[in-house]
DNA sequence: AAATATCCTTAATATAGTTTAAGGGTAAAG
DNA sequence: CTTTACCCTTAAACTATATTAAGGATATTT
């Protein structure tokens, strides 16, 4: 629970009655690898903040193939925000790499927690725009430059989840398949 | 200006006061074709609402190649909220492709409508939310399907843009050239 | 209305990334 | 501690898309 705690006042700092909202609104799960926070046609019912561990949010296609969309580790947070705004079934999957805990806050206790303490509101809003950042740059990447540039950029940007995470999952994060980013770390090594 | 009270009043209605302080905080201005809104380099200063006409928002990679992120057309916003809240430089353009009228609303006017009038800020919230979806879903466009797919998507998806747009604009927002996008009409109108 | 700039198409050649297949290596689960 | 499942690599054949080049068609600007 001080995670949380101290994540949010990296931001803004928090009085004690918003601690105790915040840690009352919360829930504790331990999730095992492989088990899923949400699968494909329900509709998303939380927001989650990791505390330890590691998750993928992905999308299938017509193949049966995954593509992975973000991951989140320790101290940040998962979840697909337009299911659990709009209540409308999700086309993602969020699924466990490691074992992991986690704490979820619903939709309801969002909104309490919004309309009774603004500076959650703010803090928030703040994760959403990070969120939305992220995106757009990822976005960016995928069409200005090549599969060897967005793998450079991503063991620099993300050191602490290129070294945990299978290959496989990052070539799925990439756009790529696990054979050609094989060859890339191969070629990479080479110069 | 009443475009821009018709667009809030979607998601609820506003009271005198509150259509005063939005009204008393835009500033209208009539942007010619190809003008810019914002630039490489400088700090977006401004959350736009485009009135009439039409706007491309894109980064320009190493080769000088310009890769669309979004168009806006009449009742959408557009900005680079990164730099708009982090103040940072901006390492895309926003250019007219149209003749526009636009209000726009600086980042101060804006703070000031959140704190003073809460149905703003649940307002913005609901479209930062409905932007990120968007983004999100052309992301795993991006990687699950094929250029043709992607085609048929956009012009489905958003039938009076595709009518408006020189091919040129849609190639470099679906990821491809121009000559390839070429192909695939053609492709497409044989079958 | 003329002049200029931009846009669209076609086609040949080139390339980044996929697919398939197969063997060996590593980590998870019983 | 063994077995099963997953992961990594290599390589050859294949495919979607890029590049280059060039001519004709539309718009915009003068």
């Amino acid at each position: 629970m001080e995670n949380i705690i101290n994540h949010f006042e990296k931001y803004l700092p928090l009085n004690d009655e918003e601690k105790q909202a915040l840690m009352s609104r919360v829930t504790e799960r331990k999730i095992k690898r492989r088990q899923f926070l949400l699968q494909e046609g329900d509709v998303c019912k939380y927001f989650t903040y990791v505390q330890s561990g590691c998750f993928k949010m992905y999308g299938v296609d017509d193949k049966g193939v995954e593509h992975n969309l973000v991951f989140a580790a320790e101290d940040d947070w998962i979840s697909d925000i337009g299911s659990l705004h709009k209540e409308l079934p999700s086309k993602l999957f969020i699924e466990a790499i490691e074992p992991s805990i986690v704490l979820q806050i619903s939709k309801g206790d969002l909104w309490y927690l919004y309309s009774n303490h603004p500076k959650f509101d703010r803090n928030f809003r703040v994760i959403m725009e990070d969120k939305y950042i992220e995106l757009q740059n990822r976005l960016l990447q995928a069409f200005s430059s090549t599969a060897l540039d967005r793998y450079d950029r991503f063991i620099t940007q993300y050191p602490h989840l290129a070294n945990r995470l299978p290959n496989t999952q990052i070539a799925s994060y990439l756009g790529v398949t696990p054979e050609f980013l094989s060859k890339i770390k191969n070629d990479r090594f080479k110069k």
